[in-house]
DNA sequence: GGTTTGGTCAACCATTTGGTTGAATATGCG
DNA sequence: CGCATATTCAACCAAATGGTTGACCAAACC
């Protein structure tokens, strides 16, 4: 559970994945279109793409032999809610979040 | 471009820092403190409050011999922003979110 | 003053990450 | 068929990450 919040911050750490995400918002693109606009090799892009989509943030469906990428938003929805626990929390809020964090907390009373 | 996100990214992305933030939420605490729940060295610990203060989630100010740590919201408010420019279901993260809170918190006025 | 307490530093280690290149696998085209 | 295109795979590399231990410094206590 916070397995995915892992997987989803640490593929959000990377300025490279982050453009590729911003261009996936405008349309779904192909492997080789999105590497076009970056200087480093398509397999590096291909790594990257990788990376989104074990973390969700992305999905990608071969069409011939065109691979699509598409944005898949319910991973970064996750993180989100996650973090507007932090940034602007509410008093009435704070138990119900921390709940919900799923913060393996090892509470030695417990 | 934007290393404040990846610096603030790359240190959401660990579950030991996530549980630190979570246990700052309640209130602040001493370095000593914030280890004692964990099973790795103090110094570990004090590795990851380093990476947590650079990002700026947190500050540390040392009174006497005890360095006491803070949640700081502000960087984590950054990150969000940016996922907001995600605008498309910035809705539809509220939507979740009061769901959870009608989910998660029966004990608001029952 | 000597010793405990709080915390960091330094060196080290294993694993992961982000990149490269070159070969391999499909798929489509003439 | 034969060739070009789209993408991944495999091996490799340098640097970063997350952890350890032991020495170290600074503040507090008897």
């Amino acid at each position: 559970m916070s397995n995915d919040l892992d997987t989803v911050f640490a593929a959000l750490a990377d300025p490279t994945r982050r453009t590729i995400l911003a261009m996936l918002l405008e349309d779904d693109m192909a492997v080789t279109d999105v590497a076009e606009p970056f200087e480093m090799s398509l397999a590096a892009i291909s790594k990257h793409l990788v990376i989104l989509t074990r973390a969700g943030l992305i999905s990608q469906e071969k069409r011939g032999r065109v691979k699509w990428c598409k944005l898949e938003p319910d991973a970064l929805r996750a993180a989100s809610v996650w973090m507007q626990g932090f940034g602007q929390f509410e008093p009435v809020n704070l138990d119900a979040f921390e709940r919900f964090l799923e913060v393996e907390l090892p509470t030695d009373e417990s």
